[in-house]
DNA sequence: CTGAAAGCGCTTACAG
DNA sequence: CTGAAAGCGCTTACAG
């Protein structure tokens, strides 16, 4: 490898193009597949080029490449709270598993927004920090929280970025990933529906996030499909005894729950002195962050989070190469709905009187 | 917030100037500490700059910063396997806490690169990876395996770095935040000799790494100390009885064990009839990873994960702190050994004949 | 097909 | 105490 400098000093392009007896520019059209196409460099002074590359051990400085208008190759992620202590890893890490994961497909190197994770989970338009962002050719959000006010504040930047979890504000097409919550849940519900159940609650919680408002729209619109009235409690007293008393009255044999109360639901259930599923069935809404496995054999979906982290930064990615040819972005591709995988598990069955009934008929017949 | 550009266009430190009233350079020096203090920007000149970047939200681009020569407060993470994935993060994770916890007190951001991680363990030289660090102004290295050429490589390059582990090549300075593990092993090893156990032995793993050699240098130091011989196994077959052959041959009652293997040694143990610590004592020189807690109540060490990592950060930014007056950085600040917290747990005991014979011993003298 | 030039937004000598 | 200028290493029109 010829060094053209000693020491730190990196090789630049300028080195390179010496080295090949062209001009600097020529270099940095070799090394751009679009300057490439454009120009067509001619292909003797491509190979002269791409030699003294090869000997001088050339790579690119992202930092300079970045301002000068190019990509850096450098992906941001922002999320809401610190990453790596494990109380909230246990969040994070599946969704950057897979924008890791995709990042390194891509090429791209993350950075992680750590100097301003201060916040703690409060809005990002505090401060400066969203400039700061632009250190990165895009970004990746995600948290628990969703703010209205970094919603607008980012859509009016003009800067590729995408949420882990759809997010929506008034006025503005947020891109995002999410999982497909509303169909989820209506695959669910429609479960629970064919398994003979006919009043089925739903247990949901304050205050509203578009994750929520998403199981709450798939619920609804499978019990209006099959001619039931939707009925949802919102954080429910569950140790009083009012909560399974509504239910007892309104003649539920099955409730969904969002995961984060399903285990309270299933624990409050068996104190009442209720089986689980023989006198209510209960399917859980998602997973909860999978650390320590659950006794429980829960029936319900599970979020597909690695999948949601990778499409987040693809549509990243999307845009960065979409405003090259300066064209209008199509809206669509900005936000995706990733399917949910549901389970059938042990926690919900027929409810006690169908069977009753269909089991005291058949019974009958013969 | 007077916007000088709209659409997605940042403010500038020329846009800043000019509200002001003043040159671009000297808000620079405005907000360049070092440059106040040697060019003392008049008072009043200043509470204009800093009232035209408070009016348009001025934020510095790292960026241009960084191109220009300044820092950009971004520091990389170098790790040599993917994070997120919970197999490798649960060994990354605590580390990368103590980085990120560091990062964010001391407001720089930080860059995973993850583009390159597809080497999975191998030697970051490998291509023109080393030259991708420098999008950043330094950067923390971290990953179970140590490759010499990576640490020679770095070394010349004039590029602030610092590995969490102590890492040593030949001929070379490398900077690091390790563990104690020689003396942490030092105190286990006393302890042991300490409750009257005399032959002890070290079980220990190939290839030689330095985390490991710190520990057998730790036990070697005070066997000798103690008059003792010291006796190491390396990757000993624990399922032929050839190992606790040997033990009971040198009339070892007490062994230390690297934290890979110690689970196996006490298994292994179990199955040979051998009470624990009543036949054997058994010490884990640090702790694995903290996923699923031991039902042992392991005697030994833990290793300072979190702490190693912030001081990792810190030895980067001594580094970039100490570049700016050009004096010869002092070496000892770059080399960190933060001490392992030592534990009495329930698997070690006074010897088997130790305690008969002293309680022999005191008995016949009543 | 190729080169000279401008510009990205800063920092840092160097002159006033 | 303050400004004009060069330069960091690239990309991208714009001329030949």
């Amino acid at each position: 490898m010829v060094r053209r400098r000693s020491g730190g000093g990196r090789v630049t392009q300028a080195d390179v193009a010496r080295l090949a007896g062209v001009s600097q520019t020529v270099v940095s059209m070799v090394l751009n597949g679009t300057g490439i196409t454009q120009h067509r460099v001619g292909d003797d002074t491509r190979r002269r080029v791409l030699d003294a590359i090869e000997r001088t051990g050339y790579v690119a400085n992202p930092i300079a490449q970045r301002l000068a208008g190019g990509n850096s190759a450098l992906v941001g992620v922002y999320t809401y709270e610190p990453v790596f202590p494990s109380s909230a890893g246990d969040f994070y890490q599946p969704f950057l598993e897979g924008v890791e994961r995709e990042a390194q497909q891509r090429g791209v190197d993350l950075v992680l927004f750590t100097s301003m994770s201060a916040h703690h989970g409060g809005p990002l338009v505090d401060g400066g920090a969203l400039h700061r962002l632009r250190v990165a050719d895009g970004c990746v959000l995600l948290g628990r929280h969703s703010h209205a006010q970094d919603l607008v504040a980012l859509a009016s930047q003009d800067f590729p970025y995408a949420f882990v979890g759809r997010r929506a504000a008034p006025g503005v097409t947020v891109p995002f990933a999410g999982a497909d919550y509303d169909e989820a849940t209506a695959v669910v519900t429609r479960q629970l529906l064919e398994l003979g159940h006919r009043r089925i609650g739903m247990v949901s919680v304050t205050p509203p996030h578009e994750s929520i408002e998403d199981r709450v729209r798939g619920y609804r619109r499978a019990m209006r499909a099959a001619g039931q009235l939707p009925v949802t409690f919102e954080d429910p007293d569950l140790t009083s005894g009012e909560f399974f008393g509504t239910l007892a009255e309104h003649g539920m044999t099955a409730v969904l729950t969002v995961s984060d109360l399903a285990h309270d639901v299933y624990s409050a259930a068996l104190a009442r002195g209720l089986r689980v599923p023989e006198d209510l069935s209960i399917a859980r809404l998602g997973d909860p962050e999978q650390r320590e496995p659950s006794v429980v054999d829960w029936a319900g979906f599970t979020i597909p989070r690695i999948e949601m982290g990778a499409e987040a930064l693809r549509i990243v990615l999307r845009q960065l190469s979409a405003s090259d040819p300066h064209g209008d972005e199509p809206d669509q591709d900005l936000q995706a709905f990733i399917p949910c995988e549901t389970f059938t598990g042990s926690t919900i069955a027929a409810p006690p009187t169908a069977t009753t009934r269909s089991t005291t008929k058949e019974t009958s017949h013969t």
